[in-house]
DNA sequence: TTCATTGCAAAGTTTTTGCATCTTT
DNA sequence: AAAGATGCAAAAACTTTGCAATGAA
């Protein structure tokens, strides 16, 4: 699993929580976090998923990402630079692998201003919705 | 201030609170709208925050907008699309007035998605603290 | 006067923390 | 055996809701 600072022990629960966000295809919330982890540990408790959430953003294994919906999710940090995509109708998040913008041509910052990153959600409806409802409305 | 639906009354509150987001250059988080609200009305209560955002977004008057930060904050609907800008320094949000994408032409989304918007936050530091830390490090 | 709105306090939610017990090293 | 980690339950932080009093129309 992640590397982890001297000091910090390697436990079934982390090893669990760090697969399930390793495999994911998206950001995952903590609650998310909690039931696919309770697939593998049924007596995991939500205080252990915050802790080593903590603990691998800590470690830099780890980021926080927060979409406009307001809900805070986690995924890998080592993934390539990429966004996201938000179904409107199934509320899924997709990872999106191209990042459209290229740093700082594209982007005019205030004089003074120092630009150090960025972070781009899309909207939309995904393949599988669009599908289903084509003549819903 | 903001056009309400029939039946709903127009109040100081109301007014101070539509007033404080109008003014303000960035998105604002309840606490921060009811402190700034204060200003004009100390007895006002986050309770009338809460509902009379709740309002405002009901009439397309404000939107929320959440950053990456996870924080949630409410700005004027009609301003022209733009993004923000976070300062990691003194954590303040600045709109910006262009935006950089033109939409679809320079994003790829998988087959089948249809894409209808987007977010964009950028961080960094902002003038006043980039002068400021000149050569903290 | 009528009825929507307000502030307060209670109730939900979500996240964090204390502590006794358990696990890793 | 020592020290870190866990689960539970309590606490803290953030939002929502019920209700009696207030204020707009």
């Amino acid at each position: 699993m992640a590397k982890l600072k001297v000091g910090v022990r390697k436990t079934n629960q982390r090893e669990i929580i760090y697969e399930v966000i390793k495999n994911s295809k998206g950001p995952l919330s903590p609650n998310e976090l909690l039931e696919k982890a309770k697939e593998n540990n049924e007596s995991i408790g939500i205080a252990t998923i915050y802790r080593t959430i903590k603990l691998l953003i800590d470690a830099n294994e780890i980021i926080q990402v927060t979409l406009p919906d307001g809900q805070t999710r986690y995924e890998l940090s080592k993934l390539d630079h990429h966004h996201h995509f938000k179904c409107k109708k199934c509320n899924s998040i997709f990872d999106l692998d191209n990042c459209p913008l290229s740093i700082p041509d594209q982007i005019n910052v205030p004089a003074g201003f120092i630009l150090e990153g960025h972070e781009i959600t899309l909207f939309g409806v995904c393949a599988k919705c669009s599908k289903t409802n084509a003549s819903t409305t």
